[in-house]
DNA sequence: CTCCCTGAGTTCATCTATCGAACTACATAG
DNA sequence: CTATGTAGTTCGATAGATGAACTCAGGGAG
């Protein structure tokens, strides 16, 4: 009776869920974000339970979206950064921080703000259509089978 | 020894993850925005186990991401709708999408696409800043404490 | 009236995942 | 020899997920 995967289902949004949906992971790739890259700073930084926080590195580098590098050979160490699919994953974390300080504040919204290092201006993550450059409305969407390119009529 | 949760965090990340941490949430949410409005159609799509089920139901209504309207009065029977805020959720399960059909398939990607209802055009979501329009960089941004404007010098 | 069906759940036994705390392994510092 | 730092692993207890069966209400067929 293991827990249900979507890992292979052929749906993208299933497919990430099963990623995200492990407790901590998003956690941990918000503090890869920050900057960390050593067991010890993540444990110290989300108070993880350290068996929790070794899977989820196991999986992250599993999955490619983080690397394990070594730093020092005796006694061997490694850490962890971020891969380019590790770093495209930034914009999921953008869509949940815009969402929750949308909605999960009352009055004042949250106490913190997402800073651009080089301008110093506050950022707010928006979703759009690539094409368009219009935010997206989600009713007005639905999934569809790929035209398949491969079918010369 | 509950799970450890993270909906009074000051993060938003945090927050979010709360919501999205649980198992087949995101999927359901999937399903609403599908159209879908009675348990019975979320649980056959799905094939979510029933319980688990009601428990998100039970727990997306609390939190305000659904709302549950009585369609039928004898036997009483409610279904599922979404609110403004749920409808607002769209947008990290687009970023999902995206993220989801750029780096978890091989070759020719996903083999189903998001189509726009009125245009019939494929719409493909990216996440940017809102006041500038430009894609995001993840390693450029950091967590700030929002300046407060209550304390005048 | 009885049997069966639908819709929306609840209950149950089993198994898995997470929790906190303690423990291990390896190397260096004093 | 003991203490400290880093990166884990092990362990017993508990919360959460699973599939199947069951409940409860009303409707329709015979």
């Amino acid at each position: 009776m293991r827990r249900t995967r979507f890992d292979q289902w052929p749906c993208p949004i299933a497919r990430t869920t099963d990623l995200v949906g492990d407790w901590w992971t998003p956690l941990v790739m918000r503090e890869a974000f920050a900057g960390r890259r050593r067991f010890e700073d993540f444990q110290r930084a989300l108070k993880v339970p350290r068996a929790v926080l070794a899977r989820r590195f196991d999986r992250l580098v599993d999955e490619g979206l983080l690397k394990k590098v070594s730093y020092e050979d005796r006694p061997p160490r490694y850490e962890y950064r971020l891969t380019d699919k590790g770093k495209a994953f930034w914009d999921v974390l953008a869509a949940m921080w815009r969402w929750g300080s949308d909605w999960l504040w009352g009055e004042n919204g949250p106490p913190v703000i997402l800073v651009d290092n080089e301008t110093g201006l506050e950022v707010r993550p928006l979703v759009v259509d690539e094409n368009t450059g219009i935010r997206l409305t989600g009713r007005r969407l639905r999934m569809s089978r790929k035209p398949s390119a491969a079918s010369p009529s």
